[in-house]
DNA sequence: ACCCCTGTGACAGCGCTGTGACAGTCGGAG
DNA sequence: CTCCGACTGTCACAGCGCTGTCACAGGGGT
């Protein structure tokens, strides 16, 4: 059904999720640590990710960030303790779901189907914004029926910020998103790309309706209404 | 676009999901009761069932069990809950997908679609995009009535693109469709390969209307109109 | 042995993209 | 209300990244 990569230190743990996990019809790869998960990840790109948040050197989080850095596949957190801190603190570092152990593999293969299917809707279905539609499976954006073109930075700019409507994002985090930066040296970049976004995009560019301007911190995407 | 049996007790929610379903330009036939969407199916020979979970008398998993038994059709499962146990249950009696009332109609034939194309791309036969044909199950492959001489390459990505129409393939993903290649060492190879499917295809290879570039992406096959 | 398919590298053209300067706008402080 | 500073919008331009195109050589099949 999907192919994952498991990433949990405890031999007996990981097993037995493995087991359960492959009974299900998935294909599992396993590492035991972060740093062996990480090269996994690169060498056979998976479908999505179950990662355990005690793992000795870097931790769950990190590894999180890590991938989230560079990859938006999905991210199933596990973890022994239930705080709401680490629920917070998991979400934060970018994974799309969390489940608290001891966990049967039928409820984790549930939760990674939800989460597989969640991520299908969203990277596949249309999205509608006024009278913009965004196609992410045909990458094409349309607005009133008719087609824009849009150059890859202004779709990918486009694509990030459709997939957080209505939240804004700083301009250091678009350029992680769209440009893969990680330096913001006051640089006018995201804003004529955005500039030249609305061009297209917006009815009156000079008033926009659809990409605000949040000030002192980005841009967020509305939809009317 | 579809034919849909929804087989719903609530007769509020049923009237209301047909009446979305039939404005999305579904044809929707509609049951009460898990016996009657039975009789219906063996009737009509709809497309689709949607089906309740919560039903008088025999339950919606249990008419999802019995549909398997001897249909292939897709089958959208509708629950009031949202439970895990729920989710596994109905994907295991069978169910296709998996929506979660309350649900608008046009979310509800977002997944019908969705389940649909599903289907289709798994069928054998024949696809037309304008004036190509391409016959799955001879593999061959015409142009206004006419064979083209395609190479076993040439065929092979045009059956990948055809199988997802109107979907953007990265050239990465074409490398691991046609070419079940890992390494994208920026090479001209899926370019050069789409250029002589072009020249095949095309009615004017410099101005592709089947086989379009997605610049930053990859390609797309789409069927004019 | 021959031929056609296939992958590769080179190359050119187009248009996207980042940059910096400047103008315009907003909001807070006085 | 006014002013000022900070923030954002806008623009033109130069560089270069992306894609289309082509010729060629190796390899596999006939």
């Amino acid at each position: 059904m999907a192919f994952l990569l498991l990433i949990e230190d405890d031999e007996a743990v990981r097993t037995a999720l493995e087991m359960g996990l492959t009974r299900q019809g998935h294909r599992v790869i396993t590492a035991a640590t972060g740093e062996d998960g990480l090269k996994l990840l690169r060498e056979q790109r998976p479908d999505l990710i179950v990662l355990d948040v005690m793992l000795p050197g870097i931790d769950g989080f990190e590894v999180c960030r890590r991938i989230r850095r560079t990859d938006q596949l999905p991210i199933i957190l596990l973890t022994a303790r239930s705080d709401d801190i680490d629920v917070v603190v998991g979400l934060e570092s970018g994974a799309d779901d969390y489940v608290v152990k001891p966990v049967q593999g039928r409820v984790l293969d549930a939760r990674v189907r939800a989460v597989m299917r969640r991520g299908e809707r969203e990277s596949n279905d249309a999205a509608t914004f006024g009278p913009i539609v965004i196609d992410r499976a045909a990458m094409t954006v349309t607005k009133d029926g008719e087609d824009l073109q849009l150059t890859p930075t202004e779709l990918r700019l486009l694509l990030e910020l459709s997939r957080r409507p209505g939240q804004a994002l700083s301009r250091q985090q678009l350029l992680r998103l769209v440009w893969e930066h990680d330096y913001l040296g006051d640089s006018r970049l995201v804003d004529a790309c955005v500039q030249r976004l609305r061009a297209k995009v917006e009815d009156i560019p000079s008033s926009p309706k659809l990409i605000r301007t949040v000030r002192g911190v980005g841009y967020r995407l509305d939809s009317p209404q």
